[in-house]
DNA sequence: CCAAATTAGATGCATTTGCATCTAATGCTA
DNA sequence: TAGCATTAGATGCAAATGCATCTAATTTGG
């Protein structure tokens, strides 16, 4: 019989993404049913997230949107949530006039610090068991190279 | 200025999963956008998929949601939708009255094959240019191996 | 062998999501 | 620069989702 993944370039790539779609699966399932999101689900943390890692303080709702696997009406009313409870700010976007503006609030902030903590503890606590330091280099050095490849079109 | 992931195995394990985790969802975002899904949503697929996989071709609910990120109530109504459309059939589990077992229609099957066919195509057009054979190879081993030490427990 | 605890799955109900569409602003081309 | 196409984001509405809970079956501990 032959080994998996050996038949033909188009099997092999279906069951690097089954493998890798299954592996966030499992992670997620475990991640999402934790303490560290009673407050927040996990759609509403990533976009505290995002907003965290933004260099200026201040991102666009549609490159938002380029992170997160939600559809544009989603991801409006999700930040109208946000917005509603007070951990993101809006501002009309000063270049174009169609544009929203995003940015933490000090709550948000704190409060995405506060999950944040939990969250690497947990993700840390699933990942550093199953892999060794260099098979996460290479793991992670994998996916950026995927997820690059893909942005380039 | 440290290199990304250098420094501590807390770190590195929570960059390895947010790269993992990004890639994940840039690939979905462009495999659930494609006319392989006009049909049937991903996770209505991933149900006939994993049907499709099962040796003994009936599989319980509950191993079921094991491979799905959705909650418990929310595959019972998946379900119950697909067999609405007369893609799959149930069957009261034999040895265990509460449970129940299911098994792709010949229908079912047909449309599997179809959208799987076409699903195919489009991951292999995303992931083959992206990473080398052995790439491909290297990223599965890593998932494997985090999805089953994960299992364990 | 019985009662309590656990497990599988279904269901009521509020929330979240996506599709289609709408408005407004920008970009593009003649 | 006028007109048309495109893009950003919001919104009505139906469908999907999750939480809490319910029922029924099984397992467990005394």
């Amino acid at each position: 019989m032959a080994a998996r993944g050996s038949e033909s370039p188009v099997r092999l790539a279906a069951e690097t993404w089954e493998s890798l779609f299954r592996a966030q699966v499992a992670v997620m399932r475990k991640l999402q049913s934790g303490p560290a999101f009673r407050k927040l689900a996990v759609n509403e943390y990533d976009v505290l997230f995002t907003l965290s890692r933004c260099p200026s303080g201040w991102l666009r709702l549609n490159e938002l949107n380029d992170n997160v696997l939600l559809s544009q009406s989603s991801l409006s009313r999700l930040v109208e949530r946000l917005e509603k409870r007070g951990l993101v700010a809006r501002m009309p976007a000063p270049q174009d006039g169609r544009g929203v503006l995003l940015k933490l609030t000090d709550e948000g902030r704190e409060l995405q610090k506060e999950i944040g903590r939990e969250h690497v503890r947990d993700i840390s606590a699933l990942v550093g068991p199953a892999l060794t330091a260099a098979e996460q280099k290479e793991l992670m050095r994998l996916t950026d190279k995927l997820r690059n490849s893909l942005g380039k079109r």
